[in-house]
DNA sequence: ATGAGAAGCTAAAACGTTTTAGTTATCTTT
DNA sequence: AAAGATAACTAAAACGTTTTAGCTTCTCAT
């Protein structure tokens, strides 16, 4: 049974594929149709079981009414509540998000680029990976808005961003690890070379500097990127060991680190708080129910997906927005959520 | 600046816009393009930018390379891995695919497979609601494949489906504890009409008959489906506190009732395994590193995902493919992973 | 009786591809 | 020299919509 078209109930109702494309769209009344003929198109329709082909309908107008959503790994808990956040808030306005993972790989970022914009997305949320901004500026010169979150392009103020304010985040965590007492902080990062780690690396050595404390940089573990979870784990659990080994405190920058922290220091029988306190930067469901529960600092997940969106379909609407420098990128406070490990 | 089409690289290139989708499609040799004319092409395709439009070519062609993906929520531990392997078992046949979380609910199912029916993808693989099956035979009508992927249902041998085999997996998990030595073994489970959670339950009950011990149906607690966090947290409180109190152990019927499980008793100071062992249906990552360390029933997602591809494109090869009724439901075994809950 | 305007529709082009059926020019074969 | 084969391309239809411009027919004011 082949698929019901628009010039099937044309035929059936007597009627042009004018007339029915025009009751479809709500451009009856309009476009001076008669009522009968209206409820005669509508019915058979019904009957028929008429389904707009989108293909047809976005080839004709240039607007598919979807989006198209570019994380680093939707698995993870962070990107998955960022995902769920713009997808509820595309709805809003009628679009259908699709999304992909690019695994932090530029190669792979720029397929998928690729892919989205041969399916003819309206327009694009990304999570950016290195070198990117090329290939973000073409999307940008195709009058297809761009809006990037979680991380940005320091030197590309024309393309907008929302995130979190990494700098004071880390900023606040540190200090209250220090006013806590602790003096020996050491820092677990991945190796990943783009500006919101450096903000947050930053506001770590700045941090301690404010505070007279001395900068070693053997304190700072950084993971290589693209380690499987073993090799990962090893890392830390070496870091643990060697390194950090007399550090009163841990801060882990992002919330995978953070449950491997916990993997090792379980595995280790790191006492904490006792031996350690831990931070994290980002929250977890583990973090919430492991014992002891874990401190982190908590980015503003819904309000970055819906600030993202906002600026998306401000674009979508007038194409020809500019981004004025001093809006972006979009920075959101982030909440430090005191717990048990520390 | 406009998008390149094929007619500008024809118009550049000096030549019939046949010519450039033969080119591009490599049927360039097979429609005897010269050789010189084809690296023409090939230059200014690239010079240009050229990226097909994949809109006009579905329109064409009838097939968009793409496959639909319902899930209950992508959110979900156990979804988001069955989507990252189905994900990139696509990849290998070419296909990209879109997902979308029902949430359980059928208007949204029904809702989501109209979607995914307007933007004309080729297959689907669906985890359905309750009483989906009339949708879903519709789509079999267009002759869109579609595999069912998690449940199944029992009276329709026509829909093809792959899971765990459910009753299986609770028997042998039930038998452990038993062998354990517990006797007042409870359950919670989910309020949910669907044949793979019945299965589940009967196992629970056909192992107790098995091992003449006695069936109290105050030991099995059903959650409504649709509690938010809270609601299904006091929910099993409840529970712990009232009718499973004097339980041994405990048997939680999926991953998310898990979860809640432990959270609940590190609320109410119940000590596992020691007032109570904890046993769940399906892995997640808080089990494997909580304390203690939870023994779980787990689901073979990659087998699924790529069981469940398999078929799909085995029909999305000959469209025709019938489904022979004993290769229905395809069950395969979960596996009992012991923990230190036990 | 005529013309203007309105009411109620329809024809046809366009979106960017793919693909079938040609067309023309050149080369073989007899 | 004629007939056929082959090489190298092209024209045009089709996919299912939307939308602009137009076509009838009717009504009403003059």
């Amino acid at each position: 049974m082949k698929k019901v078209s628009i010039s099937d109930i044309a035929r059936k109702a007597g009627v042009s594929v004018s007339t029915v494309s025009f009751v479809m769209n709500d451009k009856a009344v309009k476009m001076r149709i008669s009522r009968e003929v209206i409820e005669k198109v509508e019915n058979v329709a019904r009957e028929m079981g008429y389904r707009p082909n989108q293909l047809a309908r976005g080839l004709r107008t240039g607007k598919t009414k979807t989006i198209g959503l570019i994380v680093e790994n939707i698995s993870n808990a962070f990107f998955a509540a960022m995902a769920k956040t713009i997808e509820d808030e595309a709805k809003k306005y009628d679009y259908k998000v699709v999304y992909c993972s690019t695994d932090n790989d530029e190669t792979k970022a720029r397929e998928l680029i690729s892919m989205l914009s041969q399916r003819q997305v309206d327009g694009y949320i990304i999570t950016p990976t290195l070198n990117l901004a090329d290939e973000i500026r073409r999307l940008q010169a195709e009058n297809k808005p761009v809006v990037l979150i979680d991380r940005y392009f320091p030197e590309h103020e024309e393309i907008p961003s929302v995130l979190v304010d990494n700098y004071a985040g880390v900023a606040e965590g540190m200090e209250f690890l220090i006013a806590k007492g602790y003096r020996r902080i050491g820092l677990v990062t991945i190796e990943v070379d783009m500006a919101h780690m450096h903000d947050r690396l930053q506001a770590y050595y700045d941090t301690l500097r404010k505070h007279d404390m001395p900068q070693d940089r053997r304190l700072v573990r950084q993971v290589p990127y693209g380690y499987v979870h073993q090799a990962a784990l090893e890392e830390i659990e070496d870091f643990l060991k060697g390194d950090g080994k007399d550090c009163d405190a841990l801060f882990f920058l992002t919330n995978y680190l953070g449950v491997l922290g916990i993997e090792a220091a379980k595995k280790l029988n790191i006492n904490i708080p006792g031996d350690k306190a831990f931070l994290c930067f980002d929250d977890n469901d583990i973090f919430r129910l492991y014992t002891p529960t874990i401190s982190v600092i908590r980015q503003p997940i819904c309000e970055i997906g819906q600030q993202a969106m906002t600026a998306l379909i401000e674009r979508l609407r007038h194409t020809d927005a500019e981004v004025s420098p001093e809006n972006t990128p979009i920075k959101l406070a982030a909440e430090l959520v005191p717990r048990e490990s520390i």
